[in-house]
DNA sequence: TATGAATGAGTCTTCATTCAT
DNA sequence: AATGAATGAAGACTCATTCAT
């Protein structure tokens, strides 16, 4: 029963993020969905009433898998040290892996939304925060973190990663030398 | 022709603006813009034959006022440290009056643009970095300021500032003590 | 087959009644229809085709309740003019009870059909006008009521019942005073 | 300037009133209207926005024209009797001509709306009124008429007269017997 | 220069209707 | 009998763009 309906929701779904991906979220009308998710136009009211129920959708399943994985690793007693690198280096893998980014869509979604305390960024924000933290705070009390605010350097990683995200997307940006900069700046914040 | 004309295409600049700020580049229409500038349709054509065409004229009108008020006053000895923290308070107040912004616009304008050298973002980056690496030059010349990589840290303060601003126009931070954490971290790396 | 079937239709008309009172005949869809039974798209569509099948359906049902109750009377010997004043009072109240009423979805229905002779509510007229008839000629007969012209007295009071009906539907009357003077014009010009 | 505009509104309502005589003034959309009037889409929402925009237009258009004919003419003296006899003429043979008619689009149109004062049927119902009860009281004046109740009269006249207009339009009726006896019913109630 | 009428294309949205299960 | 997924057509509405005046 509700079987084929949810099959045919994850192909929209599927379909979609491809669209919003590739135009952001303004540009991407019913109509662009149909035709990707090869959907008559009734069938695709039938699940979805407007893309940004889309869209949320999408989000929600997203911010489903974003998981902490760090804590998990500190938990293990491994190398504060190892453990910021390791991140770091993830997120210097991502700041340059400015494709498939939905980061025009995810601005324009909520740009037209009031701001609000469910905003699924502000929650992605706030844990990612709260990981870092612990990870800083595992560093120090291990002595191999200098005493530093430590939610001033999360902000510091976490705003200009965004601020490469978004920035290199629309302008020719030489993210590699960039990031690598940024990053041992950063390092060098923190490790004694 | 020119005179009228120049003004007419003024006040045009002027309305579409507004509009621009409140709704970014993708959904003002020209028809918005006849409306705001109290102009008819075959008025505004004459003028302006897109959206595109007026928000590239207001970027350039935009970009000509921004000049490096910096150079100068380097050039009258006066310390580095102070320059620093009248840029960095320029900064600061700047992340927090996201009202206004015209983030979402740009970042909208830009994304349907193939990535070009001459795109005024770029140009605008381009600019600042170097102001500000030659102020850090400046300090470091004095004894004032740490060896640092200067582009890595000029980075960090260009795009962290960024990240900030697009991202606080779309969730609700606490940018206040955000952005005054971020700049202590980023004086403290300079400042001996 | 039978059984389950017959209740499943009774639900549906009077589930429809509703949406007919409600918003007249040409805005009820079966969607509405569906909703409002309970009932799957396939599911209505086993039993009705269209909306104009089950509104017909109402009208047949509708219409066998009514029946001529006044010619038993009559045959008891009652005076004519205490049958008279129970009819218009009658009359009155109905005139008043406006909710609920029909008229639009009636009106809509048969304006998209063909004028014909076994149109319900003509029926109900002649159905009407007879018993209305035989009142009068009951009454005359009885030296009660005057010698008027039975058709077109009984006329004015159906149309005139009608008229107020369909209006102070779609506009505000003070229809207790004029129900009421107008019954009691009525009245006079029949009784001696 | 306004002519043009002014001229293509006109023709729009032209256009529209044979469509809402037709089809009543629910089943009538702004595509049919384009067609109509030989109009573009966007030509048509231009002067337009809605098809209650085009009816409200063309009743008001229309309730100017009906202005107390009856008025003048006892100001000259005349017969009340002949001008009774003129008036009822008149309403007999309207009654007829139900071809035409508007009292579907009517009906349709003022049940989708709030009961209001400002209801065009509704002034025009008082305006008719007032006509009527000050002829009545001219003839009792004059001695032609009896002692009636002036109100209850018209009110009979005015209903019996929509309620063969509006059922006639949905039957079969013999209208012309109908009609006739009933305004003759009516003409004695009044004369003397 | 400027007006505003007009066009036509494109998107949104809702339904009646069908059909496999 | 009944479900609900899917189709396709129809109508609403909005714009960019052109053009006669």
């Amino acid at each position: 029963m509700g079987q084929k309906g949810e099959a045919t929701k994850t192909a929209i779904r599927k379909a979609s993020l491809l669209l919003f991906v590739q135009k952001g979220f303004k540009d991407v009308t019913m109509k662009d969905i149909c035709e990707a998710a090869g959907l008559s136009r009734g069938g695709l009211y039938m699940h979805y009433g407007s893309t940004g129920q889309i869209f949320a959708d999408i989000i929600d399943e997203w911010m489903e898998d974003l998981e902490n994985e760090v804590t998990g690793k500190m938990e293990k007693g491994l190398s504060a040290t190892f453990l910021l690198d390791e991140l770091l280096e993830r997120y210097q893998s991502e700041m340059l892996d400015r494709s498939g980014s939905l980061g025009l869509a995810f601005y324009e979604y909520y740009s037209g939304m009031p701001l609000s305390d469910d905003n699924a960024m502000l929650k992605q924000y706030h844990r990612s925060k709260a990981s870092l933290c612990s990870l800083i705070a595992y560093g120090i009390d291990k002595g191999e973190f200098k005493q530093v605010n430590k939610e001033a350097v999360v902000d510091l990683l976490l705003f200009s990663y965004q601020g490469v995200r978004m920035l290199s997307s629309i302008m020719p940006l030489d993210d590699d030398n960039i990031s690598k900069g940024m990053i041992r700046e950063i390092r060098a914040m923190l490790v004694k």
